[in-house]
DNA sequence: CGCCAAATCTTTCTCTTGTAAAGATTATCA
DNA sequence: TGATAATCTTTACAAGAGAAAGATTTGGCG
């Protein structure tokens, strides 16, 4: 599949943001089907996009550089003037899942009651990982047992993970912490179940997803029934 | 990576279970280095096995198809004939995982008291994912989301979350399904956070991870002090 | 303005990997 | 014993990651 040996001595990509911006669309007449600039002019940020969409459509199995930088419309090769590796990339993929999970997160956790707020952080937690099963495995795959060697990644997940403790804590200032990880453990063991399919077939009722997380949340925050 | 067509028309493995056991180690007079019969005798597991060893020796990532016949002796072709692609025999090995993992909680929840046997399977979960990290990628890994493929894995996993469904029960009859499920996310998302490294450099000081598991149950099955 | 160096992108190559196809060897059983 | 099927090997192929080198721009800097 990949060939073991990391990053090699070749000449480095120089990940410069380049400060051209997008070509003006039309040329000087039009004469064909747009004669496509050499220089693409923002193709870091396109490669993303593009491997958004990949991921989206064909799961996280198959996304793959060649599939991506086609995607975007370039060489294969290209992307490696923008990432390092495969795995740079996907990395600064999954980077951009944090980043949005958290704002998603803070947009929609705003109510007063801070056992309430908790509840939707892990109805949006879950919600998030459903709706994008695929980005939810590479965010939390063995890319980010790697994280120091993806510092953005490294930033942006602790930031999500940041919005959770200060939820936590805003709800127990004594005990937050082990209340975070407990939210945190619980809402991502949920949403990796989910997309797993682990209850599927399971013989037991269950409710609609979305249903069945406040449910549980609640029981969770709440205390179980200690029969 | 992986040509995008499935299992093709060629003939089929035909697993059979192999009636003749491992021929006896020495020849009539062993002239060399062990001739090695053309017919290895018991090649399924012998590759299941070696599916093991190379999981824990190279990693979630580095696990192949050559490199797996390569450390059971045999080409690379071989596995064929017993496993109807690189999938299936992951399927298998995930199987086994999980009929591990029932096994180990099986014989170590033992307590009298139900609370403390929810705690101790919920150690045994995060110490099993703890202990080996990428076997348990491999078992909640997109494998299980196909499960439906390999109906053997189905019935283990379904078997382990059995094994977790009785002890809920046994602790709170009326909302034992609601439990299991309960403990079973926050056992499950504790041991991928935790494999993953989430936790990592997270500014907050954090005991070792099987106080911390216990610890974290506890909180779970007693209810988070609502301040 | 003109030119050189660096950045960006492409083409081409190599190596690894999953899988197919066909041939060799051995076991099973009528 | 001899045919048939199962098991294993060798060979072949296509896809993917990444390296190497060449083509095309862009951007300074005189």
């Amino acid at each position: 599949m990949k060939p073991v040996k990391a990053a090699s001595t070749a000449r480095k990509p120089a990940i410069k943001t380049s400060k051209t911006a997008l070509p003006a669309k039309a040329g000087k007449q039009a004469p064909g089907p747009e004669p496509k600039p050499y220089h693409h002019g923002n193709l870091r940020e396109s490669l993303l996009e593009a491997a958004d969409t990949v991921l989206a459509r064909e799961g996280a199995l198959g996304i793959t550089l060649r599939e991506v930088a086609k995607e975007a419309g370039v060489s294969h090769a290209a992307p490696y003037h923008h990432f390092a590796s495969l795995d740079d990339m996907l990395a600064a993929v999954a980077e951009r899942g944090f980043l949005r999970l958290r704002e998603a997160m803070a947009e929609r956790a705003q109510a007063v009651d801070t056992g309430e707020r908790l509840l939707q952080i892990a109805e949006i937690y879950v919600s998030s990982a459903r709706a994008n099963p695929a980005q939810f495995r590479l965010m939390f795959g063995p890319l980010l047992a790697r994280k120091t060697e993806f510092p953005p990644l490294k930033v942006a997940a602790e930031s999500a993970f940041g919005l959770v403790h200060a939820a936590a804590r805003a709800h127990d200032a004594k005990n937050g912490s082990e209340l975070a990880l407990v939210c945190w453990s619980f809402a991502h063991g949920l949403s990796n179940l989910l997309i797993d399919g682990a209850f599927d077939g399971l013989p037991m009722e269950l409710p609609a997803a979305n249903v069945l997380t406040r449910q549980l949340a609640q029981r969770v925050l709440m205390g179980v029934v200690v029969a």
